[in-house]
RNA sequence: UGGCCCAUGGUGUAACUGGCAACACAUCUGUUUUUGGUACAGAAGAGUCUAGGUUCGAAACCUAGUGGGCCAACCA
């Protein structure tokens, strides 16, 4: 709505349009239409940022509408769980619906249609409807009781609604076209027998009505202007549209506005999964601990990680709406929640790797609290005291005896600011019979003004408290685990996904309650999990730091998706270098056109002509691809190539060109 | 043997009825910093899948091709 320059995402175009074509602002009213047989996952974020997002901005009504037509899959349980993710994103909802309160008007519907002739019958078996139907490329047949007269329609209809019929014997379907391309018309199903008890209407129904029957006309009895919906349902706006159309000729007093469905992309996250059913074998399997497991992409996984509501609207807004296939990284959804965490959480020292630092020059009964400020974010979140003592932790990776310059840290002979704290200087080590590290010994100066290169976070271990600290990884090593056909998506799971540690932290911890966020200074941000108790507390990694030392700092052992990148970038042909570089090559000042030249001229020798003679068709108008084409040709010839048809056409249409650097070349040769 | 949808830097999205391809994340440089964080400043990276066409001018419009996705549950 905003006047300003705005970018609006193609749905919201079509909002304005319908509006400026006449469309009455108040008469603007989306929904979301959750069906309740599992979980919301971070993919339902979108559809629910873009429905409830457009009631915001357009100060427009949002039903929640539960879309439980399918009683043997639906549950309270779920309907409570998906009105608790959506309330905790902070969106409200102008009425809470379900399908199930329209069973009777469609079915009045149904009737009304069946005795205009657009509906009827069917007394086949699965199968043999499933037969008729076709495929994709192949018509489908009419049924035999296609034909059946209204009155024994009527009759049947109102006979299975009574239940005089076993499931599966009949069903009403719409009468519409076997042979239309769009599979969905033909005569799709309108209701089907099924004898189950449903959550909210219990035993009055043993008929049911199908997904396109009862989505669209609730759209329709809720009067929603526009229903948006992923684009796998982009083939079903025919029907939408088809039953929407017959039911207006029975309603159009009622219910004036035809609703108008449109679709979107869905969310694609890397490395996870998004499939409700590959989410629940992960239940039930027990590889995660539950639905809301924080390795799980769920709404209450991530709010059980220590996603904030607003760092996941954030996340919706950066990702945009579109129609195209996408997957986006999962690093925007982690720069969105540190940048919220950042502002909010206070911070604090938590060594989770501990080595032991003896200051040998501070008295062995001495302690002191030294203030700590909690955010430098916040100006009003104020200090708290910390304890120094003789003896402290620092985090293993924190110290090395020897080191290059680069390395910021503890040395040997080199000092380091203890955060809050004193500057300390490393003098010796003492290893046990492995050799390995059990004491460092420093000794600290009074004298906190000097300047020091590196910061460290420490605790004093006689005050320090324990904690267990969850640490999560990708569940997924594949960075589409939904999409890789060939394995099944078990198989590509990180067995590594969890790492349990126990931690020391400073004693202003000691009474956090679950839920509480933090940032572990140098670490990350941390949350108090649920299962945290005042004598085991508990802590979650919601995600780390932006870490620029983990990129540059040498690696003892090969990271294989650290390596990935660049070896595809070392693999990549020097021929399309070649052409990237034609691509700039006309619109570059002189000296570095040579530079480039001779740099195509180096690329040119790894070419084979096989590869090079497609580029002789480039456009006319891409001057600099011809260019350097002609450019690696040249190199090519030199080097024993001989002259062909197909070289010499080019040369020739070179030399015509209106480019005169192209010419300049083409003369050349 | 079909129908529909999509194609813009590594990723995601913009570019209003054709007019210098922009923003965010990621990447890389600096500066500041008692977090190798944050903040700030900057850089690199795309002739918009290909080929034709329309036009003074095309990412946008047209045609064809290529590539990807969706469509055959008594699921939603």
């Amino acid at each position: 709505m905003s006047e300003e320059t705005k970018a609006l995402n193609f749905i919201e175009h079509i909002i304005e349009e319908d509006l400026a074509n006449g469309l009455a602002k108040d008469k603007l009213r989306f929904r979301f239409p959750p069906e309740p047989n599992g979980y919301l996952h971070i993919g339902h974020t979108k559809a629910i940022g873009i429905s409830f997002g457009l009631g915001e901005t357009y100060n427009a009504p949002v039903n929640l509408r539960f879309d439980d037509t399918n009683p043997s899959k639906e549950e309270q349980e779920y309907v409570d769980a998906i009105k608790k993710d959506i309330a905790w994103l902070g969106y409200q909802w102008e009425n809470e619906l379900y399908s199930s309160d329209y069973f009777q008007k469609l079915y009045d519907w149904a009737i009304q249609m069946i005795k205009d002739g657009k509906a009827y019958v069917d007394s086949q078996t699965s199968e043999e409807i499933a037969e008729q139907k076709g495929t994709p490329t192949q018509v489908g047949k009419n049924s035999p009781y296609r034909d059946r007269s209204i009155e024994e329609n009527l009759d049947l209809f109102t006979r299975m609604k009574a239940g005089e019929f076993p499931a599966g014997t009949h069903i009403l379907r719409a009468k519409i076209d076997m042979e239309s391309p769009n599979m969905l018309m033909r005569d799709p199903m309108m209701y089907r027998i099924m004898f189950e008890h449903h959550h909210r209407t219990g035993d009055d129904w043993c008929i049911y009505p199908m997904y396109d029957w009862t989505h669209g006309e609730s759209d329709y009895i809720e009067q929603i202007s526009h229903s948006l919906c992923s684009l796998e349902f982009k083939p079903h706006r025919d029907l939408y549209d088809w039953f929407k159309e017959n039911v207006h000729v029975y309603a159009k007093d009622e219910f004036p506005m035809m609703p108008k469905q449109r679709e979107f992309a869905r969310l694609n996250l890397s490395y996870t999964i998004m499939s409700k059913r590959k989410l629940l074998r992960l239940v039930e399997d027990k590889f995660v601990s539950g639905w809301d497991d924080p390795r799980m992409p769920t709404i209450s996984g991530l709010r059980r990680r220590g996603y904030t509501p607003n760092s996941i609207r954030q996340f919706i807004k950066k990702v945009g709406v579109a129609k195209r296939e996408n997957v986006i990284d999962v690093s925007l959804l982690e720069f969105c929640i540190r940048e919220d965490l950042n502002k909010s959480a206070n911070r604090v020292m938590a060594v989770l790797d501990p080595i032991k630092v003896v200051i040998t020059n501070y008295p062995e009964d001495k302690e002191e609290w030294l203030d700590a400020e909690n955010n430098q974010e916040d100006a009003t979140s104020g200090f708290r005291k910390v304890p120094f003592s003789r003896e402290i932790y620092i985090e293993k990776d924190d110290f090395k005896e020897e080191a290059g310059s680069k390395y910021f840290r503890l040395k040997l002979g080199g000092e380091v600011r203890l955060k809050n704290a004193y500057i300390i200087k490393a003098n010796s080590v003492v290893k046990d019979e492995n050799g390995e590290i059990t004491e460092i010994h420093c000794t600290y100066d009074e004298d906190t003004s000097k300047k020091v290169k590196g910061t460290l976070h420490w605790v004093s271990i006689k005050h320090a408290i324990e904690a267990e600290i969850r640490e999560y990884d990708r569940l997924f090593m594949h960075e589409s685990p939904d999409s890789d056909k060939d394995k099944d998506f078990m198989e590509l799971l990180n067995p590594k996904s969890l790492t349990v540690k126990t931690a020391y932290l400073e004693p202003s911890l000691a009474d956090v309650k679950v839920g509480e966020q933090f940032q572990f200074q140098r670490l990350g941000y941390f949350n108090v999990d649920n299962d945290s108790k005042a004598e085991k507390l508990v802590f979650n990694k919601t995600v780390g730091l932006r870490d620029s030392w983990e990129k540059i700092k040498p690696k003892p052992q090969n990271n294989q998706t650290q390596n990935k990148p660049q070896q595809q970038q070392q693999k990549r042909p020097a021929l399309s270098v070649i052409q990237q570089l034609g691509k700039k090559y006309t619109n570059l000042p002189e000296e570095k056109q040579a530079k480039s030249k001779a740099e195509i001229q180096t690329l040119a020798n790894d070419v084979a002509y096989d590869d090079l003679e497609p580029l002789f068709g480039t456009a006319v108008k891409k001057a600099g691809t011809r260019i350097a084409t002609l450019i690696a040709l040249k190199v090519l010839l030199k080097n024993g190539l001989e002259r062909n048809e197909t070289i010499n056409e080019f040369i020739e249409k070179a030399k015509e060109d209106k480019n005169e650097l192209l010419v300049a070349e083409a003369s050349e040769i």
